[in-house]
RNA sequence: GCCCCAUUCGUCUAGAGGCCCAGGACGUGGCCCUCUCAAGGCCAAAACAGGGGUUCGAUUCCCCUAUGGGGCACCA
């Protein structure tokens, strides 16, 4: 059932490049390192560049530092190499049509000469038959003359699978066990395209043969593919590696798989990313990333949902993996987000802050970013919230909130601004405008003007930041520094006054 | 339409015949703490899709139905 190949272990990530890295891609690029790694094997990066139409050359770069950012390391791959490179498909075209030859030589492959519109035609026929779409293998038996009939037109051929047309064909799943199918259901796929590419179906056989790799962890849509990738590999004679079929990240509602087009959505109905660089610029750590990625169809085995990678890599066991398909929690990757940011070191969070910060357009100020992280620390999500929760530290001018928004449940406008004023007056007299003597002073004036600390508190917070919600009151004032506090909070009496003053709105 | 895979709280999952009147986590609700927001602590509600078997005994094994997902390209 599970790994008792007993080549030394191999995996391979196989993406093809043609956009940024899905998510779901790099959960399965993850299996597979966890998997190597967790036996002592070997990971490898391998582009399937195969579709000339789909190819982006940008694709590969970003493709990597998505891994790279993940941590997912590769021990051998284009950039890299590699006793078994070229590890780029488009460089092995030679290998791969040599291979396809040898089959139509040894009578397991042929070509075929329709075009697409003749192919086209046929799957319409079959179709209005009522019969399974598909080809209807009229060239699998032409004669040499009929072949070279059709090579004189100028046509050039696809090589097609010689699938067996009966009996059937089981393969043995490390996730699924036994998985059977029938034969005479499957198509004669295409192997070699008429322009000299392989399709994956040839391709992934000959590299993985080639590149002596011993398990298959890829995701479960391939399933449907599995009898004709082993009838491939029955064909050149060669040992399959054995196949394990992932289950499918699902959308978080559960329907469909996730996707670019018709974007996965939370419970709030707010666009949730599918690319990993969408989810590297929303702020979220790669190693929350990657814990959160583990327990999607994939759990510890105690019962443990925080882990390192290195706890990952020691438990690691296909066994653990489950067979259903699982939709995908983005409350739950908030949640162990900001966990990890929490363990953070602060200077190492101060660094990461920066970039989301200077995005939002702030210039930012070491020393002061040094103070503030401690204080969003703990409130954050992702580390763009440090935008929300603390960019008016860096605002080039400040923001005040409207005057209407300073006195607090239970204050007349009037009460708001003399307790602004005596707050003012205790701290500037302070002797060391320190958070504990603030906070000492602050209280002893509410006691004596009869409001509730929280509701003075709350004013000068308003005050101070122009927001309601923002880091702690009194140690934001300590950052800020007394004449900028003091100034702020004269400038929300000033607000006030003028309000008092202006002719009272009719209702 | 055909084929393949699956089905435990809303969601991610534990459970590999009795340990389960089903455990953990997220989320949700309540309480506590509290200068806002968080974080933290405590508590609560919440599931074996349905029906047949097999068995002394099924969440666990088999079959059927239903539902969901995946796949049916000269894309991967």
């Amino acid at each position: 059932m599970t790994d008792n190949s007993p080549r030394p272990v191999r995996t391979r990530f196989a993406p093809s490049p043609t956009g940024s890295l899905h998510i779901g891609g790099l959960r399965t690029a993850m299996f597979n390192w966890l998997f190597a790694r967790h036996h002592n094997g070997r990971f490898i990066l391998r582009v399937e560049d195969t579709d000339q139409k789909r190819y982006d050359p940008q694709a590969l770069r970003i493709l990597m530092e998505g891994m790279r950012w993940a941590g997912l390391d590769w021990d051998e791959g284009p950039d890299v190499g590699g006793p078994y490179g070229p590890y780029i498909q488009s460089e092995r075209l030679t290998l791969y049509q040599k291979w396809a030859q040898w089959l139509v030589d040894n009578d397991k492959a042929y070509p075929s000469y329709e075009t697409p519109a003749e192919l086209e035609a046929i799957r319409k026929d079959l179709e209005s038959r009522k019969l399974p779409p598909g080809y209807n293998r009229q060239h699998r038996d032409l004669t040499p003359e009929q072949r070279a009939a059709f090579e004189a037109q100028g046509r050039k051929p696809v090589i097609r699978l010689k699938m067996p047309l009966e009996g059937e064909t089981i393969v043995n799943d490390a996730i699924h066990g036994d998985v059977r199918f029938e034969n005479a259901r499957q198509q004669d796929t295409v192997l070699l395209k008429s322009d000299g590419f392989p399709t994956y179906h040839l391709a992934h056989v000959v590299d993985d043969h080639f590149m002596e790799i011993s398990h298959v962890l890829r995701a479960a849509e391939w399933m449907p593919s599995v009898p004709v990738h082993w009838q491939l590999w029955q064909a050149f004679g060669w040992e399959p590696p054995v196949y394990a079929h992932l289950p499918v990240m699902l959308n978080p509602n559960g329907k469909g798989k996730m996707s670019k087009r018709n974007p996965p959505r939370d419970a709030k109905g707010n666009i949730i990313p599918v690319l990993v660089d969408d989810y590297i610029q929303a702020g979220y750590l790669p190693e929350a990333i990657l814990n959160f990625l583990a327990n999607i169809g994939w759990n510890f085995g105690d019962e443990r949902e925080i882990f390192t990678m290195n706890d990952a890599i020691e438990r690691f066991d296909l066994s653990r993996i489950n067979q259903a398909n699982s939709a995908f929690p983005p409350e739950k990757l908030d949640w162990l987000n900001g966990i990890y940011i929490r363990e953070l070191p602060v200077e190492r969070l101060a660094a990461l802050l920066r970039e989301p910060l200077e995005r939002a357009g702030f210039k930012v100020d070491d020393d002061r970013l040094m103070k503030i992280a401690p204080l969003v620390q703990i409130r954050m999500k992702t580390l763009n919230d440090v935008v929300e929760l603390a960019g008016f530290f860096f605002h080039d001018e400040f923001e005040p909130a409207p005057a209407d928004q300073l006195p607090q449940k239970g204050m007349t406008a009037e009460q708001t601004r003399a307790a602004l004023e005596q707050a003012g007056a205790a701290l500037s007299a302070l002797e060391n405008f320190t958070h504990e003597e603030q906070e000492a002073a602050m209280r002893a004036l509410a006691e004596r003007i009869g409001v509730k600390p929280s509701a003075l508190f709350n004013v000068l917070r308003v005050a101070t930041t122009g927001q309601a919600v923002a880091t702690p009151l009194f140690e934001t004032m300590e950052i800020l520094g007394r004449n900028e506090s003091l100034r702020r909070i004269q400038l929300a009496a000033a607000q006030l006054a003028a309000l008092i003053g202006s002719p009272v709105q009719p209702e």
